[in-house]
DNA sequence: AGCCCAGCCGCCCTCTGCTGGTGTCGA
DNA sequence: ATCGACACCAGCAGAGGGCGGCTGGGCT
């Protein structure tokens, strides 16, 4: 709509408050043609009218109006004579719809397209149809419409125009001799050159019911549109302009139609009220947050949002509210708990109808919204602006600790209490020991360990049937520190394969793996790599665990250990890859790093006795 | 015109659950 | 060294609750 001018508008917000608590004040045109367009608010309904239009001007107009009171010295007025026309049906087809037209000295014809009854919109430019329009002709004056910021006419009702069910807003007038009867290929001689369209408010008042007085006043609708979508709101306008009124005679029931929209009402306030929906028009403006409202009661009620004024508060907690509907839902929602929109389909049931309209979606599975980059739809318009940060990569939600950002407020919660948080709740396996820190990952626990599975699950080891991964998981382990694998040849038996593998070669003397310099062969690998290392490697620096105290030098850790100690059942060094095997009577404190020290404790040289007793110290760790 | 009320739309939120990538650990 | 299993984690979508705001009907 339009583009308010912001230099104004504390003063506007005030204006719109003298007019409501001041109508005693009349309005005063600025000159701006030298005529000084005074109006003489002859009537209560006619001062309702000119503070009607003061509002709406100012939120239109660039440059404000002073508010001054009326006097007596305003006698200028400009009586114009509005004289119509009936055109017969056969001739144009304007059934029921009177032609007026203004006259001006510059012969420009200006056509007012009648929106409804008692408002009528002027507009310059071409016409398509002359059944949508009636105009106005205006004698003895010269108004060029530009100027014509505010300004009501009076006419003289002298036939039968019955706009209004009440005939308080009807524009009647007789024919006469000054009226311009437009054809249809006139008018468009005449303002087929008009490209620029000039759009007038004209709102029809009676001056008095007992008088024949109408009252017309028109405010100067030229508005900036927003450059991104000139042709919009226009085009609302255009529509609602060409909205077709019915008009019957007085006491038969009528029924207004909009055009633009579906909307039928009898009572043509309610229309009026409609019709200014499509207009876009929003004159009363927020003086805080610069924001346009429809209605003084709108902008009330946002107002209020900014002073904090909640009239309507729930005697069961400490909420308060704008409106007395707001109350009601609330109550409904948080303690009454009153569901009236029950779901036919589910015992789902909602405080709104809204509410069950969506929720119906998830019976029919209708996606209304569409994604435009991907073929997702979503039901409802939340769950597609969320989705659409998948495309953005948008990331609105950071932690205020570790500022990690993510895409929903969900997410980060979890993450704040899972990282963050000091008593983390924990989800219990109901069939394991398994503790869980989230719900869904203990869902997908019991689903990968504990679900039925209707296939055999045998074990690795033995012939044992399981149908669930749980219990052969824990059967598995049964078999762990079996020496499973056994020597054909001899008694030795291992738990891992490849241990047997080796062993074998014992037997059969095979030795797969040979030196590449010296042709040498070995049974493993590892036997091959040491050889390699100590006789074909230049920069090999050999290990030397070398004794504290005596200061003798071994190759190998447990070459250490064995000088020192007896019944050590079995040794194996760093790298051996088997476990040092303390026996009964072995020497206190003798670590081993696999006994829990760290590498740092391999150290060659580390190792010392101790002045008494087994002659080792314990390491330090 | 103003007010109240009901209905409706839209926005934002939470809760919930599934999915796939990742790090860790044990075999 | 490799591989598989699994808890952990962030991403993402479904469903529903709650509220702000707008509109129209009815009334005064």
């Amino acid at each position: 709509m339009a583009a308010t001018e912001i230099s104004v508008l504390s003063e506007q917000f005030t204006k719109i408050k003298e007019l409501e608590l001041m109508p005693e004040k009349g309005l005063k045109e600025e000159e701006k043609d030298g005529v000084c367009r005074e109006k003489d608010h002859g009537s209560p309904r006619e001062l309702e009218a000119a503070c009607t239009s003061g509002a709406l001007q100012d939120s239109v107009l660039e440059e404000e109006v002073e508010l001054v009171p009326a006097t007596s010295e305003e006698s200028e007025k400009h009586m114009l004579t509005l004289q119509t026309v009936h055109f017969t049906s056969e001739a144009v087809e304007l059934q029921d719809m009177s032609l007026l037209s203004i006259q001006q000295q510059e012969g420009v014809q200006v056509m007012v397209q009648q929106a409804g009854p008692g408002l009528l919109w002027l507009e310059e430019g071409p016409r398509q149809s002359l059944q949508q329009y009636v105009a106005i002709s205006i004698q003895q004056e010269l108004y060029s419409l530009q100027e014509m910021e505010v300004l009501q006419f009076h006419a003289l009702e002298e036939n039968v125009m019955v706009a209004s069910e009440d005939s308080k807003l009807a524009v009647s007038l007789a024919e006469s001799a000054g009226l311009i009867k437009l054809q249809e290929g006139q008018e468009k001689n005449q303002l087929a050159e008009r490209t620029k369209e000039q759009l007038f408010f004209v709102e029809t008042m009676s001056g008095d019911e007992r008088s024949d007085e109408i009252v017309l006043t028109i405010s100067n609708l030229n508005v900036e549109e927003q450059e991104d979508q000139p042709t919009t709101d226009q085009a609302d306008v255009e529509k609602a302009k060409s909205t077709k009124n019915q008009r019957k005679t007085k006491g038969a029931k009528r029924t207004f139609h909009c055009d633009v929209c579906m909307f039928t009402s009898s009572r043509m306030s309610s229309f009026n009220r409609h019709m200014k929906t499509h207009t876009n028009e929003k004159p009363h403006l927020c003086h805080l947050c610069l924001k346009t409202f429809r209605t003084v009661t709108l902008l009330r009620n946002h107002v209020n949002t900014h002073t904090g004024t909640r009239p309507y508060k729930c005697n069961d907690c400490n909420m308060a509210f704008v409106t007395s509907g707001e109350l009601v839902r609330h109550r409904r929602y948080k303690h009454t708990h009153e569901k009236p929109f029950k779901c036919s389909m589910c015992k789902y049931a909602s405080v709104e109808a809204s509410k069950l309209k969506r929720h119906v979606r998830s019976h029919t599975g209708e996606r209304p919204f569409q994604c435009c980059q991907c073929s997702y739809a979503s039901r409802d318009t939340y769950k597609l602006k969320r989705h659409m940060r998948t495309h953005s990569g948008e990331k609105p939600y950071e932690c205020h600790i570790c500022h990690t950002r993510f895409t929903q407020s969900g997410t980060m919660k979890i993450h704040i209490l899972q990282k963050h948080g000091e008593n983390v709740p924990k989800h219990q396996c109901p069939h394991c020991a398994t503790i869980i820190a989230r719900k869904s990952d203990l869902r997908v626990h019991m689903r990968n360990l504990h679900a039925y599975s209707a296939a055999e699950l045998k074990c690795r080891y033995c012939s044992a049937v399981f149908h669930e991964r749980y219990a052969l998981i824990q059967h598995q382990k049964t078999h762990k520190n079996e020496k499973r694998f056994k020597c054909e040849h001899c008694s030795y038996a291992c738990k891992q394969e490849r241990h047997m593998t080796a062993h074998i070669r014992t037997h059969t003397g095979e030795k797969p793996f040979t030196c590449l310099s010296c042709n040498k062969c070995f049974r493993q690998k590892q036997l091959l790599n040491v050889h390699f290392r100590k006789y074909h490697d230049a920069n090999f620096i050999p290990t030397v665990y070398k004794c504290s105290k005596c200061g003798k030098g071994f190759s190998r850790w447990v070459s250490l250990l064995k000088s020192q100690f007896c019944g050590l059942a079995e040794l194996g060094g760093p790298g051996s890859g088997s476990l040092l095997r303390l026996q009964s009577g072995c020497p206190p404190g003798l670590h081993h790093p696999k006994a829990g020290l760290g590498p740092e404790d391999l150290l060659p040289g580390q190792l010392c006795h101790t002045t008494a007793g087994t002659g080792l110290s314990p390491l330090a760790a």
